[in-house]
DNA sequence: ATGTCGATTTGCT
DNA sequence: GCAAATCGACATA
């Protein structure tokens, strides 16, 4: 894959969310809205691996107006309205009719850094800007209105920039905010760059040894 | 440094 | 009605 080109479909049409989510760790998003060019570096990602996930919205095969886009074919934008305001961006993959998806945790900033601060009305840039989901689609200017938008065209999409982010700097561990999923809410399915300023807080910190290195899938 | 609470759409009971 | 793949304002310590 040559650098600093858009990902093809075929990188989102792969079976292995897990594998995905790992990969996007390191690659750029970008986006061009009426308000500007911005993008930056994917440094957090989480993984939802489909109807038997009790943490996805897919759960037992559930179909919806909202999950419609899930159900999709690949390398669209999922995005919707987390608590009322926040727009949550996922990357659909797997292929059609097969609800995967990676959820964009957390960027670090590339272009457009004022006018991300200008959507997230901040006066000063800091690790807050681009930490967690709900700030990334406030900084990116995204909308639950652009679901479904492809991520090949000239609107959002995510791009190799040659940035290779090597096994051993890449943490994995629980998803946050998913305790309602049960067990399931222990699955390392979150995967960041060690050490990385834009990547959440870990709420389970108190047991560092909880993270490992390689991911399980569930049985 | 830590805790509570409001914002406000979607989907389920 | 209520909880949700959340965040930031504000209170208290």
């Amino acid at each position: 894959m040559k650098p600093n080109s858009k990902l093809p479909l075929e990188f989102y049409s792969r079976e292995d969310v897990l594998q995905i989510s790992q990969d996007l760790l390191g690659k750029f998003l970008v986006t061009k809205m009426e308000d500007g060019y911005t993008s930056g570096m994917i440094v957090e990602t989480e993984a939802y691996t489909g109807i038997s996930d009790k943490a996805a919205h897919v759960y037992g095969d559930k179909h919806t107006k909202r999950t419609a886009t899930m159900y999709g074919p690949p390398g669209h934008a999922y995005i919707y309205l987390c608590y009322g305001i926040h727009h949550m961006m996922n990357v659909v993959t797997n292929r059609n009719g097969v609800p995967n998806a990676v959820l964009i945790r957390a960027l670090e900033p590339a272009e457009g850094i004022k006018i991300m601060m200008a959507r997230r009305s901040k006066k000063i840039l800091d690790n807050t800007l681009t930490r967690g989901p709900g700030s990334v689609g406030g900084a990116m200017g995204l909308n639950y209105h652009q679901d479904g938008t492809i991520l090949t065209g000239n609107k959002i999409w995510i791009e190799d920039r040659g940035i290779v982010i090597p096994a051993d700097q890449i943490q994995c561990g629980p998803r946050i905010g998913v305790s309602y999923a049960q067990e399931d809410a222990l699955l390392p399915y979150r995967f960041w760059v060690d050490g990385n300023p834009y990547v959440s807080k870990n709420p389970h910190k108190k047991d560092p040894k909880k993270t490992r290195k390689t991911a399980i899938r569930k049985g």
